[in-house]
RNA sequence: GACCCUAUGGUCUAGCGGUUAGGACACCUCCCUUUCACGGAGGUAGCCCGGGUUCGAUUCCCGGUAGGGUCGCCA
């Protein structure tokens, strides 16, 4: 039988980061398998439950390509889905949970207390296979020992997550659950549930949780905690999905960056480790930095142009080939996309910000008549192109007896404001000629 | 407090009863270069501690310590 798969979000508003890695190592498993990826959502509680919730955990996993083979199409409870198991929300399945209670009551199982419906847990010490942590073995805690018996259905009739988790899982015929280890020691009731249903339960995996990069627990608040720092942060998802999927898996033969087909061909549930992972910013950064140097023209363009525009920056009203020569100068040289508008802005502004350390240094009486020969030189170049003004450049260093950067340094300053950016020559070219002449004109004047 | 999981450089990890303990990110140096980035060449840095098993433990076992998790009419 094939893998049949799930990922049970509860729509609390965000998507967090161990949640997506926990719906790819679960799509993962589903694509190298030929399984089935299941998407559920667990929206018992009411109270915290709303469809724009539903959104954000639809529109992240869209995001990120983790495409589901039954599940919600929409963020309405009530709508469209897809797959033979559903309706895949857990608020539509009311009757199916009171069914199985009443199941349960009939049979002693379970019996009323205080207006709650209460599961009769085994007191024995329960050994559970994992597929990644092995064989565990649980005693009762001293709470337990007390009463080991577990609510499943709430005063107000509400379901509880434990029975709804199991009855889901158990009706949509799941057959591995591939979850945090925060679930590992919930497992023993999950256990419990199934054989008191009569069903042999799935198999285990759980695991391990991703954690700040001091070790702290990483909650909602923690940098790239929620997934919608990356869709907004100006990353690519291949970078993150990339990322993640090497916290807590390896493919071994020290790969790193790896094309999804690859992960896909590479990952299985004995790869993965049994320790925690901490989150290291720097590295995503630099994957995000390898993957946008690759990205295609025009999805590079599009990309560009919307990280522009959330700056404020309307790059639309410049000429098209202009957009895309500035552009052009800048791929490979940034990693996420939110840096460029202010790596490149100088292209699309008559008003440049000079750094000011930068203009102490490079702004200095003795090289007033040195940017007058450099802007004399470019003045007369038969053509704007960088070739062209390369020589320009050098040759009037070589006349004034002084090396390149010395003309170098106080041009790229004129002209953009920044002491580091795209190539020189290549974004004077870009520019144009009367703009460069109008910045380095000006900058002359602002020289005593 | 009880119960559970885990432990290789700062971080992600490979690995093994005998290895110069490998790779990646980060960091440092140098080269390339107009800057930055890329690329290239080097470098600093690691098997948590204590017992035991063994001719030999980073590796196996036990204990400790540390970190994480769970103990809801949340999910």
């Amino acid at each position: 039988m094939k893998p049949r798969v799930r990922f049970a979000p509860s729509p609390t508003g965000y998507l967090h980061i161990g949640g997506a890695r926990t719906a790819l190592f679960n799509w993962l498993y589903a694509r190298h398998t030929g399984g089935t990826f299941v998407l559920r959502i667990e929206d018992t509680d009411a109270a915290r439950n709303s469809q724009e919730a539903v959104d954000v955990i639809l529109d992240g996993l869209r995001w990120l390509g983790l495409d589901w083979d039954e599940g919600p199409l929409t963020g309405d409870a009530t709508g469209p889905s897809k797959g033979d198991c559903g309706p895949y929300f857990q608020s539509q399945r009311k009757a199916n949970y009171q069914r199985r209670v009443e199941a349960l009551l009939s049979r002693d199982l379970a019996y009323e207390h205080e207006g709650a419906i209460k599961f009769r847990m085994s007191r024995e010490i329960t050994v559970m296979q994992d597929l990644i942590k092995g064989e565990v073995r649980r005693e009762l805690t001293d709470r337990e020992a007390v009463d080991p018996d577990f609510v499943i259905m709430r005063s107000d009739g509400q379901p509880v997550f434990h029975l709804v988790n199991v009855i889901d899982d158990l009706e949509m015929n799941i057959t591995h659950v591939i979850r945090g280890e925060d679930h590992l020691i919930n497992t023993t009731k999950h256990i419990a549930l199934f054989n008191a249903f009569g069903v042999k339960p799935p198999q285990y995996a759980h695991i391990p949780l991703i954690l700040n990069g001091d070790g702290s627990k990483m909650s909602k608040r923690d940098q790239g905690a929620s997934l919608s720092s990356y869709t907004e942060g100006g990353f690519l998802p291949e970078a993150v999905i990339n990322y993640i999927s090497l916290l807590g898996w390896s493919p071994k033969e020290n790969r790193e960056k790896m094309s999804l087909a690859e992960t896909i061909e590479r990952f299985d549930l004995p790869q993965i480790l049994k320790h925690n992972a901490r989150f290291d910013y720097e590295k995503l950064l630099w994957l995000q930095g390898e993957y946008a140097r690759e990205t295609t023209s025009n999805r590079f363009y599009e990309l560009a142009v919307h990280a522009f525009a959330k700056a404020g920056v309307d790059t639309n009203q410049f000429p098209l080939d202009f957009v895309k020569a500035a552009l052009d100068t800048c791929k490979g040289k940034f990693r996420t996309f939110n840096e460029l508008p202010a790596y490149a802005g100088f292209y699309f502004t008559d008003i440049i910000e000079i750094d000011a350390e930068a203009a102490k240094k490079d702004f200095v009486p003795e090289n007033k008549p040195r940017l007058e020969k450099l802007r004399d030189a470019f003045n007369a170049a038969p053509v704007f192109d960088s070739a062209s003004l390369e020589s320009a450049l050098k040759e009037t260093a070589k006349t004034l007896g002084v090396k390149a950067g010395v003309l170098v340094h106080p041009c790229r300053l004129a002209v953009t404001g920044k002491t580091s950016g795209p190539s020189l020559y290549h974004l004077l070219q870009v520019l144009g000629k009367e703009r460069v002449m109008a910045r380095i004109e000006k900058a002359i004047q602002t020289i005593a």
